[in-house]
DNA sequence: CGAAAATAAATGTGTTGTACGACAG
DNA sequence: ACACATTTATTTTCG
């Protein structure tokens, strides 16, 4: 065990970490000793040091909290207030423990801080190469690494290590410095030994089977030498070898993307014909997929499309589609190609479902269970599924639905950085102080306290000479303040789970701005912007598209962003790659950033994580699952060592310690289970018997539901289906549900007959040879009769139409089709009710004609007020 | 002292998010 | 339910 005297420097030391980067004020009560006695601190530390080289087994903590005390010698802004320490050779170790520690990432960002020229004898410059994972030729140690590598043979491992034993032994009565870096490289050298890419893999097959894969491996921006935990215990629990199905629960940043890239490898090296299916449920999803693993699988051979809405293939691409080895899909498309491509869907041998979640999402999530079904209840193919998802208590239910066992469930907490939780509280009796409690429910170490967090002097500023201080009582205020102060730190994302209203995105955007327009004593976001262009050209895309009144523009020109829904897709896309090459560094967020693409982000400002309930009329938390998942984008691998998440509203505390301790996370039922287990309760109440005219007699609301089960029968029934074997179809699909799976009798008797109901309105289609045109329409039952009815093909205007903006064919269209569907007036004035507006019909064809003549948001003035 | 400014209390207002969708020429 | 904004009432400040 580490002293209790040293453990507390170290704690205190993260604490100072923190304190130069807020640059809060001098605090009086936090004297830090070590600051006085650097020298002594580097010395126990360093003691320390030796000690867990020794005896290296099972000290990962003590490892890392060494680790942490050695880096402030090297880090930029904190090194300065250390003399005589040789900062780069000081980075080896503190780099090298965090390597020893299972922070392979982390020590790569460390090791990345100094030249490779800053070392200059054989063994530091080899220590310095292994973690940088860039092996440099010239070294003789780092030759016979690469040997390894490209090999995959142990025995130049060992020789190696006898180098390196060598060098440590001579040098032990001569330079001290050598010893110990040499030390160090042979004790990374034995955790290497047993923990690397080739021990890993050949256990599972052949080094011939395996030499492409590693190879490729070794080019990537962050090779790929040994794997996270994580992914090895993916590997451990069975991946590559079990016939069976697995569940793969991950946090965000462990890796999953590599292990899937592993598993796909191994499957087309074991069959170069292999038909692998990806489905990823976010077009930024799939698009990001098809440009990271797309790419890396290609160059070892596998074939692969990404298909997704607004990414038609071409006929060609058509063709491909069918030969190729992986397919990445959005459920949706797939279900839409699928007709179209006889026997395609029997030939997938594997099956990846990303974010697996998604089953309980109340509009998608139905399709996708029922497309999961549906492969799963074809017994002439036998298939592997992997799920993949956030924390689910009942993955295990999940994995057994898809004909996995108890044993290939791999769960686990590892993450590539940590993050740290900052709750903001109020000092008791004072004068609006606040400190910031770091990691409130670890034991004093890990837990400190930032005194002096927020105070009156961040917000003083001065008019004409005269001391003013800014109001800071409302949450918003200090959850704008608290971002803007971290930006010393890196990138912030300030969360909040609303658009509008008073503490929604806009608000909070509308804060910033008066904040740094006051001119109060915090960072200017501006500052932070790099490249000199940025602000202009962003200001000028967005003026162009939305006008120059828009909030977006007034933010930009502050050096901030926000983002949300309702952003058009592709400027979500500009704004996402402004925070990914970090050209800009503050933005306001939702929901969007925690279920989008990956982004470098430092710090997480949650300034509230309830939303309003209508229906309860009542505020309640956001899923935790929702909340883990954006918690777990701070800190991302390979570009920062840490993230760190701060709570300001104290009614949000007990719930973000829900999602610190992954208690009470919401199961996944999957969204069909939830519509019959009510069902089942509202029949037995009022003991009715469940009949078609019951269903349609329901609002609107529950018809789209029945909607959505109409259109999976749909497509599950083959154009030309026999009408005798509607019934079986569809029995046989509705067993393979998770719904069925978890039902209890009388449920699974209610989803019997519902589906069976069902199958009954789609028989007489059938057998009135109606039923390929209703399935090539894509639409439901309910909108393809409607349709029928209203489309008047005898009308001349039909004939005669020869301009898209005449009022006579807008007219004919909106009135005389569009709203003479019933579910288009419920739509609108559930638009209506929703947004408290009254926009007619008449407004709907001003924005169609302005729209079909190329009109942009600010042109309009219809739009505007919508 | 009295007006202006600051503070306190009372009243009024608003109030989730995200995502997806044919084919062929 | 709750946060925040606005209005109104009360207290403090300061010329």
């Amino acid at each position: 065990m580490i002293s209790k005297d040293l453990s507390l420097w170290i704690a205190q030391s993260e604490s100072w970490q923190t304190f130069i980067d807020f640059n809060l004020p001098e605090d009086k009560e936090a004297n830090y000793p070590f600051l006085t006695r650097p020298d002594d601190f580097y010395i126990s530390l360093f003691g320390e040091l030796y000690e867990i080289l020794e005896k290296v087994r099972g000290r990962n903590e003590d490892m890392l909290a060494v680790a942490k005390g050695i880096e402030i010698y090297s880090l930029k802004r904190k090194r300065d207030f250390f003399k005589g320490v040789n900062q780069s050779n000081n980075i080896l170790f503190a780099a090298g423990l965090y390597y020893l520690s299972d922070y392979a990432a982390s020590a790569f960002i460390l090791s990345k801080l100094f030249p490779i020229d800053s070392f200059t004898e054989e063994i530091d410059r080899f220590v310095i190469c292994f973690l940088k994972r860039e092996l440099d030729t010239e070294n003789r140690l780092c030759v016979l690494l690469n040997r390894f590598l490209t090999t995959g043979r142990r025995i130049h491992l060992r020789e190696l290590q006898g180098e390196i034993i060598a060098i440590k032994n001579e040098a032990y009565n001569s330079t001290p410095y050598i010893y110990s870096v040499a030390f160090l490289a042979e004790v990374m050298l034995s955790k290497f030994f047993l923990n690397n890419i080739w021990n890993d893999l050949t256990r599972h097959n052949t080094r011939i089977h395996w030499r492409p894969y590693v190879e490729a491996s070794m080019q990537k921006a962050f090779p790929i030498w040994d794997f996270f935990p994580s992914q090895k215990s993916a590997i451990e629990k069975g991946i590559l070898n079990s016939l069976s199905s697995i569940a793969l629960q991950t946090p965000t940043s462990s890796g999953k993307t590599a292990i899937c890239e592993l598993l796909i490898y191994d499957e087309y090296r074991k069959n170069s014909n292999c038909k692998v299916l990806y489905l990823a449920p976010f077009r930024a999803l799939a698009s990001e997929l098809k440009q990271t693993f797309g790419r890396n699988l290609a160059r070892l051979g596998v074939t692969s499309k990404t298909i997704y809405g607004g990414n038609i293939p071409t006929a060609a691409e058509r063709d491909l589609i069918q030969n190729v080895n992986l397919l990445i899909a959005t459920p949706e498309k797939f279900v839409a190609i699928e007709n179209s491509l006889s026997e395609f869907f029997n030939e997938f041998n594997l099956v990846i479902c990303d974010e697996g979640h998604l089953l309980d999402d109340g509009h998608r999530g139905l399709n996708y269970e029922l497309l999961l079904s549906r492969l799963k209840s074809n017994f002439e193919v036998t298939r592997k599924f992997v799920f993949i998802s956030a924390i689910i208590p009942n993955i295990d239910s999940i994995n057994r639905w898809l004909g996995g066992n108890d044993d290939t469930v791999v769960r686990s907490l590892y993450r590539a950085t940590e993050i740290e939780y900052g709750f903001l509280k109020h000092v008791e009796k004072s004068d609006e102080v606040y400190f910031l409690d770091v990691n409130p429910f670890k034991n004093i170490p890990q837990r400190y306290k930032l005194n002096n967090f927020l105070t009156k002097s961040d917000y003083t500023y001065k008019v004409s000479n005269k001391e003013r201080i800014y109001k800071f009582g409302t949450f918003k205020v200090k959850a704008v303040t608290v971002g803007l102060k971290a930006l010393n730190s890196g990138s912030v994302a300030l969360f909040t789970p609303s658009k509008g209203g008073n503490s929604g995105v806009s608000a909070l955007a509308l804060e910033a701005i008066n904040q740094i327009k006051a001119g109060i004593n915090i960072p200017n976001p501006a500052h932070f912007v790099t490249k000199r262009n940025t602000i202009r050209d962003l200001l000028e895309y967005f003026t162009a598209i939305f006008g120059s009144k828009y909030s977006l523009c007034q933010l930009v020109t502050f050096g901030g962003l926000f983002h949300h829904g309702d952003l058009p897709q592709y400027v979500r896309e500009v704004i996402e790659d402004m925070i990914r090459t970090e050209r800009v560094k503050f933005i306001i967020c939702t929901n969007t950033l925690a279920e989008g693409v990956n982004l470098p982000i430092r710090t997480i400002v949650i300034s509230s994580s309830r939303r309003f309930n209508e229906t309860k009329n009542a505020l309640e938390p956001i899923n935790l699952r929702d909340l883990k998942n954006l918690v777990g984008r701070a800190g991302r691998a390979g570009k920062e060592t840490k993230g760190l998440v701060i709570v300001v509203n104290p009614s949000d505390f007990s719930t973000i310690e829900n999602v610190i301790k992954d208690q009470n996370i919401e199961d996944v039922n999957g969204y069909l289970y939830t519509i019959v287990s009510n069902i089942s309760r509202i029949l037995a109440q009022r003991r009715l018997v469940l009949s078609n005219d019951i269903l349609e007699a329901q609002d609107e609301e529950f018809k789209q539901l029945i909607d959505s089960i109409d259109i999976s029968l749909i497509d599950l029934l083959g154009e030309e289906v026999d009408p005798e074997d509607v019934k079986s179809t569809i029995q046989n699909l509705i067993d393979q549900t998770f719904a069925k799976f978890q039902s209890t009798e009388s449920e699974s008797t209610t989803l019997n007959t519902l589906v069976s109901l069902r199958g009954e309105r789609i028989k007489p289609l059938i057998e009135a040879n109606e039923f390929k045109y209703l399935k090539q329409s894509g639409s439901t039952i309910r909108l393809y009769s409607q349709i029928q009815n209203l489309l008047q093909l005898d009308n001349e205007i039909w004939q005669t139409l020869d301009n898209p903006l005449s009022n006579d064919w807008i007219n004919f269209v909106v009135d005389d089709i569009l709203f003479k569907i019933p579910t288009t007036g419920f739509r609108l004035t559930d638009f209506n009710k929703r947004n408290k507006s009254n926009i007619t019909s008449s407004d709907i064809k001003a924005i169609l004609k302005s729209w079909i003549s190329g009109s942009w948001f600010q042109d309009d003035t219809i739009t505007k007020t919508v």
